[in-house]
DNA sequence: ACACTATTTAAGTAGTTATATATATACTTT
DNA sequence: AAAGTATATATATAACTACTTAAATAGTGT
């Protein structure tokens, strides 16, 4: 299933190097927006606004556990962007 | 040889939905420009400034045959982006 | 309750982008 | 050369976006 709308939503959300690099720390481990924010050397603010729209994307997982809200990636949306996406990059149709 | 502006800036090119659609049709076949428009429901000006950001890219290659020219997709890149791209949808790091 | 810290949200700004219309360029045919 | 067609570029516009600063919300410890 080929829908060209859903696969350019997911590669907007990508298509922020920031975004990226959220994703691969997010991946290996568990961060809270203050951790991101200095390795990122960013502000909090900038980080919770990718945050959020990595929220909505599904590609994160927000855990708010004490006052800190612990992130990681959503492994089951990673792998389902990779099937949703994967044919565009197959030549045989 | 996780660069994420790199990654960034191929995913900036899919972020659109009219470029992924190009790319799906010039994948199969050869197309130009008025034939694009024409199944996109685009005027000619609109596709051609696509393809100039898909030619920049490196995503698709021109050929001026006559007074038309054809565009297809480059294989090479294609292959090269789903390398480039491909460890950011796997989990183990 | 109070001070403190983490996170989110609001508002503003500078920069980017997708598209349209209009024009220019380039090729073909008569 | 002139007329016609294909493509590209220039310019303008409306919409969007990443970021900042400032303010709000929410949880913790004394």
């Amino acid at each position: 299933m080929t829908d060209p709308e859903k696969q350019a939503r997911i590669f907007k959300v990508l298509s922020v190097s920031t975004r990226i690099r959220m994703i691969q720390l997010l991946k290996g481990r568990t961060l809270c927006v203050n951790a991101l924010a200095r390795t990122l050397n960013l502000t909090p603010a900038a980080v919770s606004q990718h945050l959020r729209i990595l929220r909505d994307a599904d590609i994160v997982i927000a855990d708010k556990r004490g006052y800190f809200v612990h992130y990681r990636v959503n492994p089951k949306t990673l792998a389902e962007w990779k099937a949703s996406i994967n044919n565009l990059f197959e030549l045989n149709r």
